[in-house]
DNA sequence: GCCAACGTTGGC
DNA sequence: GCCAACGTTGGC
């Protein structure tokens, strides 16, 4: 199993939206870097699991975890043009863009901000942590992933 | 294929 | 709301 960070605006869509969802399961959508649509695409696995990452907010950090349940499918925003996430060079025959479904797992009773994330030397080589990083997926390693669940539950 | 201009991300 | 850092676009 792998594991995972994937960031949100939780004015657009936060763990909440997630957890109160239909089977606490939905789209992840909207992505749309080709880096982070390639790990999307290519590497993550139905039973992998993620940290819900919330972005651009009074304090962001991790809020809790998710799992995979349904490895990559074409994103059907970009296809509409009603869609925020529109883009009009990706076709039904020849999608550009890739989203994952995800279903809820826990929200922390301790989320961890990103200024706590940084006082830690084990997780200094982390992606989210390194300069200049916009990533909105990206891996976690399994040391990382399992510092990081530790420090929700104390 | 370079690179300037532009748009976006996301912390602060 | 500012703005630094980065990714993308498109003219040449």
């Amino acid at each position: 199993m792998r594991f995972w960070l994937m960031k949100s605006e939780p004015s657009t869509y936060n763990i909440d939206t997630l957890s109160q969802a239909p089977k606490q399961t939905d789209h992840w959508e909207g992505v749309r870097n080709y880096q982070a649509r390639n790990f999307m695409r290519d590497d993550m696995k139905k039973g992998d699991h993620a940290f819900f990452y919330h972005s651009n907010c009074e304090t962001p950090g991790i809020v809790g975890k998710m799992e995979i349940v349904r490895e990559s499918t074409p994103d059907f925003s970009a296809l509409d043009p009603e869609s925020p996430y529109y883009d009009p060079k990706s076709t039904e025959q020849n999608p550009r863009w890739f989203m994952v479904s995800v279903r809820f797992l826990e929200k922390f009773t301790h989320p961890i901000a990103l200024h706590t994330l940084k006082n830690y030397s084990a997780l200094h080589q982390m992606i989210l942590l390194k300069p200049g990083n916009r990533l909105s997926v990206m891996p976690v390693t399994p040391a990382e992933w399992q510092f990081i669940l530790n420090l929700s539950k104390e």
